[in-house]
DNA sequence: TTTTATAGCGAACATCTTGTTCTGTAATCA
DNA sequence: TGATTACAGAACAAGATGTTCGCTATAAAA
C-alpha cells in the first residue's frame, strides 16, 4: 500500500472518531469528514463508497486487533497460549481497552449498533465451542443470551465504567451468567 | 385530537413500518414515506420535525402499549395485579408479542438501537428493585447485566424464534441469569 | 344546519448533500 | 531519472430537505 494512501486512510479514521465524539453519526456529513481530515472530496470517494463503508473499515480495523493472535481458536481445553476461557476473554478485554479512544466515540450514538453487531459476530464464534448443554435451555438461546451479555457488558464498561479492570470485568461476568 | 390528525398519524406510522421490512432506515427518505402513507409534504412535517422524531414516536407509542397497567410497580413483592416479578416480565413479553408486526421491521437495522435504548430504559426502573446484592458484584454492574440479557433475548425472540411462547421465554431467561 | 376553525393538499423554493468528472500537481516507487 | 499513481480543487447534476403560499375539504361547535 502506497505511503500516501496509508496516510490519508489514517487521517480519515482519525478526523472520523474525533468528530463521533462531538456529533451524532447520522447528521455527520461527508464534508465534515473531509474538512476535519484535511483531503479532499475525490479522496475521500476514492478509499470508501460511503459513510457507511468507512464506519465498517473501521471496525475492521479494531475487530482485526482485538480478535488477533490465537485467540479465535475454537478448542474448548486448548490451554496453549492463552489458557482457560476465561483468560481468553479477559485478554480481549484488554486489546479493547487499547482501542478504547476510538471505540467510545463510535459506541456512543447510532452507530453502536453497527459495532455491536460486529463484535458479535466474531463473539459467536469464540463461545460457540465453549456452552454445555443445559437442560430444556436450547443451545441457540444459551449462546445469544452468553454473547448478547458478554457485549453489553463490554459497552457498559467502556463507556462510563472503564475504571474496572479486564480482570474485574471478566470475574463479574463469570458471576452472573450460566456459562 | 382531530380524527384527520389521527388518520394521518395512523397512516405514516403504518407506511413507516412497511418500509421498513423492505428498506434500511437509513436508505428510507421523507419522500418515500410520504408517497407509501400518501399524505403531503406539509402534512408529514406538520406532524414531524424528523425522521428521527417519526421513529421516537412509534416507539413511544409501541412503549406505552408494552408497559402499560400497573406493570411498572416498583414494589418487589406487590403480588396485587401481576403476581411475581417473573409473570410480569412474561406479561411485559405478551405485550410485545401483539405489537410483534410493528416491531420486526424497526428492529432489524440501524434503528434498532433506538428502540433497545428506548425499551432498556423502561427496563432498568422495573429491574432497579429487584436484584439482591451479590457479594464482590456492584449492583450498577448486575442492574446492566439483568437488563442488557433481557432486552437481548427479546431481540433473538421477536426476530426469528418467535416460535417460543412468552412462557417459555421468561423460563429460559431465567435459569440462565442469576437474578 | 350554519358557522368557524383547522388539517390537509400541491406546487414552488432555496439550500444542502451526494457522488461523479475533469485537469493539473506532487509524491512515490522501481 | 522516469513512469506511475494519489491527491487537490473546481464544477456539475441529481436528489433530499424543510419551508412557504394560497386553496380546499373536513371536522367540531353553535
Amino acid at each position: 500500500m502506497d505511503r500516501r494512501q496509508r496516510k490519508t486512510r489514517a487521517a480519515i479514521f482519525s478526523a472520523f472518531t474525533r468528530l463521533l465524539e462531538k456529533k451524532s453519526y447520522s447528521s455527520l456529513t461527508v464534508q465534515d469528514i473531509i474538512d476535519e481530515a484535511d483531503v479532499g472530496r475525490t479522496t475521500f470517494y476514492a478509499h470508501f463508497e460511503t459513510k457507511d463503508e468507512l464506519l465498517k473499515a473501521i471496525c475492521s480495523d479494531i475487530f482485526e486487533h482485538v480478535f488477533s493472535d490465537g485467540i479465535m481458536s475454537e478448542d474448548k481445553h486448548d490451554f496453549s497460549e492463552h489458557g482457560s476461557f476465561r483468560d481468553r476473554l479477559t485478554h480481549i478485554l484488554y486489546h479493547l481497552q487499547e482501542k478504547q479512544q476510538s471505540i467510545r466515540g463510535i459506541l456512543s450514538g447510532e452507530c453502536g449498533e453497527v459495532f455491536m453487531r460486529y463484535f458479535k459476530e466474531y463473539l459467536y464464534k469464540i463461545f460457540d465451542g465453549q456452552l454445555d448443554d443445559k437442560n430444556n435451555i436450547p443451545r441457540e438461546y444459551l449462546l445469544n443470551h452468553a454473547v448478547g451479555s458478554f457485549a453489553e457488558t463490554v459497552r457498559w464498561w467502556l463507556k462510563g465504567h472503564s475504571d474496572y479492570t479486564p480482570e474485574q470485568i471478566s470475574e463479574f461476568y463469570f458471576q452472573s451468567v450460566i456459562v
